[in-house]
DNA sequence: GACATGTAGTGCGATATCGTACTATATACT
DNA sequence: AGTATATAGTACGATATCGCACTACATGTC
C-alpha cells in the first residue's frame, strides 16, 4: 500500500478517530503500514513481508502455524506467503523432526540481506517516530503490548 | 531528514514485539482486526467495512478522497469500496456542488441498519477490551491518537 | 482568456487474501 | 492395539487490493 498524496489543505490531521480503542488502533496501523511501505519499497518488500522477515530473522524461525497465530492471519494466507518467499529464494523450509506434517521457515542468506536492506531504510522513519513521541515512546510501546495481550485473551474466548 | 548513525544491530532492534512501536501497532491491529471480523461477521461486514460505515454514519459523509486520506488507503481501493457498497445498496453518491468531479458518500437507510447491527455485535467485545484495560483505557486511546498524528506528520513530507 | 499544472475519481490488469474442502500426521480415548 | 478426533499444511477458486494509465474538472500564472 502506498501513501495517498499528502495534502495539508484540509483538517485531515485533526480528524477524530472512531472514538474507540480498537478502531483507533486500526487507523494508526493503516497509517504506519502505509508509511513503512513507502519507505522500504526500494528493498522490494511491503510492510507485512518486512514484519515477517523480521521475526524469521531471529532465533530458529517459525512454523507456518506459529506465524499464523503470531500475526493473526489465516493459515491459507501464510501458506501463500511461504510460496512467495520461497519463489524469491528468501526462505527455506526445514522439515520438522517432532512433527512430520510441519517444517520451520528460515531466512536464506539472500533473505537476510534483503531484510537488512529494508531495515536500513526503515530505521530513519522509526527514529523520527520515536523522536516525535519523545519520552512517551516507551509508555506507548508498553500499552501496545498490553493491548495486544488483552485482545488475544478475548479472541481466545 | 535526520539520519541517525547506521547501526548494524538492525535485525535485533526491528523485531516486532521487541521494542518497535510501528510494528507493534501493526501486530495489535491485526489482532484487533481479526477479533472484530469474527464478532461482526453475522452482520455481513468485515472490520474495514465496519470502520468505513462508522465514519460515514456521522456528519455529512465523506468524499472518496477524504476517505482515502483518513484511512491511508490508495484511491483505487476506495473506489472499489464505493462500488461494492453501492452494489449492496448501502451507500449513495451525492454529487458535490463545489467540485463537479467529486461526490459525497452517504449511508442509505439500509446501510445504517446494517451498521447498527454490526455495532450491536461489536459493542460487547469493545466493552471487554475497555474493561480489561481499566483506567488505562482513556490513556491508551489518547496515545493512539498522538501516535497517529506523529505518523501522519512524517508521512506528509 | 490561454495555458500549465494539480487534484478527484475510475477502468483495467496483476497479484494478494482467505474461505472451503481436502490430505497427512498426531494425540486422546477405550 | 484400534479408532476417533484434533491439528499442520495445501489446492483451488472467489473476491479484494492497488499500481498504472487515463479522463474530467479545478486552480494558478501570465
Amino acid at each position: 500500500m502506498s501513501n495517498p498524496p499528502a495534502t495539508h489543505k484540509t483538517a485531515d490531521m485533526l480528524d477524530p478517530g472512531l472514538g474507540n480503542v480498537l478502531f483507533d488502533t486500526w487507523l494508526v496501523s493503516r497509517a504506519a503500514h502505509s508509511l513503512i511501505d513507502d519507505v522500504i519499497k526500494p528493498a522490494g518488500l511491503v510492510a507485512d513481508e518486512f514484519a515477517i522477515y523480521s521475526i524469521l530473522s531471529r532465533g530458529e524461525g517459525m512454523t507456518p502455524s506459529e506465524l499464523s497465530r503470531w500475526m493473526s492471519a489465516p493459515a491459507t494466507t501464510v501458506s501463500s506467503y511461504v510460496k512467495r518467499f520461497e519463489r524469491r529464494g528468501h526462505v527455506d523450509r526445514v522439515p520438522s523432526v517432532e512433527d512430520r506434517r510441519s517444517y520451520r521457515l528460515i531466512l536464506t542468506t539472500e533473505g537476510r540481506a534483503v531484510h537488512r536492506r529494508a531495515g536500513e531504510l526503515f530505521q530513519p522513519a522509526l527514529a523520527e517516530v520515536d523522536e516525535a513521541l519523545g519520552k512517551q515512546g516507551p509508555k506507548v510501546h508498553l500499552q501496545l503490548l498490553e493491548l495486544r495481550r488483552v485482545i488475544d485473551a478475548i479472541a481466545a474466548r
